[in-house]
DNA sequence: GGGTACCTACCAAACGTTTGTTATGTATGT
DNA sequence: ACATACATAACAAACGTTTGGTAGGTACCC
């Protein structure tokens, strides 16, 4: 029993909340109890209130780590496309997201577990919204940067084919959580293909009075 | 206060069901309990107790019958499509889904809210993901129509395009619940309208290797 | 070097509240 | 009289949080 090293604080912050994390995949937040985080731990709830002042600094803290992890993580997709521009960033950025593998699917099922809390406390919802723009500026860049390559149709703002590609991705993530076996892997990289087709190819048709 | 006329038990369940929606869209599954309900209806717990054996079946009916009231609700997109085939119906269908109006951006937070406890509670997965597959099902007959009217390409599988169709439609649904500012109605409308041009035109590329 | 003081890191237990549920009582229509 | 339709009140369990205490490390003084 040795006591983790003095100083590395931060550390042991995050020791608790990757032990948040395996609760939440598995119980989903409305079985997030300070009990249930601190068996997980092998330790006392004690020891959580010793990291944090409440229960919402430890799921703030919690998913704030989780966030910063999945954009700094290496993603196989976007290091594959390392060094490409454009369109194939663009893909390998949507490809990071889906669950296409266990941890994925654990990432996508606290991210979408945390939106009902996140939809009625404010200081959440701002967090999430925050998120979902940053995200959203991200691929308005890429996209962008397809459109100067004439990869993408430039007759729309890339801010809106940013929006159309994070709804899809969104989209996709929840309709494969709720049904896996109708949304493999192999399927899911497919729609986005098709998706991504349709997003080059989609010209807008001047407007047409009804 | 006269007491609601005997015999209309039917009716006082969705009486029920309704204030557990006001609170469910006010502060989400994590606020909902047996008192916030009651306090809703302006009635005692016991009453809740009187017509539903617990809280899983009290919330299992309320999400059935938003369920089955959203179905059939006079959707006003739809009705103005009605007699209409294939890509107009589609439209109309997922513009029934978006949050337009303040009766929409009530239902949506509920669904989005549900799926945490979705997610996690065994049944309740089930009863989602059949939800899901229906609307899928209806979509990819639309899909299927309007191929046939040669609206859309024929060179995917018309449940492939119910899936886009689906994914971008939740995903949007999401985006517009924690960004409302940044997707007002108009341009929902718009977004939904890029999104089908881009199925009317997106032919798939042959494959390619490497 | 030994004593004292003080810190961090925790555990175990208890606190008061809130939860879903159950039991009991009461009015009312048939 | 009898079932229905509730209110009222109590229940045990579970919750987040607080408290009191211990073990060990560090720092300083003598």
């Amino acid at each position: 029993m040795t006591p983790p090293a003095r100083g590395d604080h931060e550390a042991r912050r995050r020791d608790v909340s990757e032990a948040v994390w395996r609760v939440l995949a598995a119980r989903g937040f409305g079985g997030l109890t300070l009990r249930a985080v601190a068996a997980e731990l092998g330790a006392s709830t004690g020891l959580l209130t010793h990291y944090f002042p409440n229960k919402r600094a430890l799921v703030a803290h919690a998913l704030d780590v989780l966030d910063r992890q999945t954009a700094d993580r290496p993603r196989p997709a976007t290091a594959e496309s390392a060094g490409a521009r454009g369109l194939p960033v663009l893909r390998a950025a949507l490809l990071d997201i889906l669950p296409l593998d266990g941890v994925g699917t654990a990432c996508n099922r606290i991210w979408v577990g945390s939106w009902d809390a996140a939809l009625t406390d404010t200081e959440l919802t701002a967090e999430h919204a925050e998120r979902y723009r940053r995200s959203r500026r991200r691929m308005t860049e890429l996209c962008a940067e397809a459109q100067e390559l004439g990869e993408l149709p430039a007759d729309r703002p890339a801010a809106d084919l940013a929006a159309l590609a994070q709804s899809f991705g969104l989209g996709l993530v929840v309709q494969a959580l709720f049904a896996p076996a109708e949304f493999p892997p192999e399927r899911q990289r497919a729609l986005l293909d098709d998706f991504l087709a349709g997003l080059v190819a989609g010209e807008r048709p001047g407007p047409d009075r009804g």
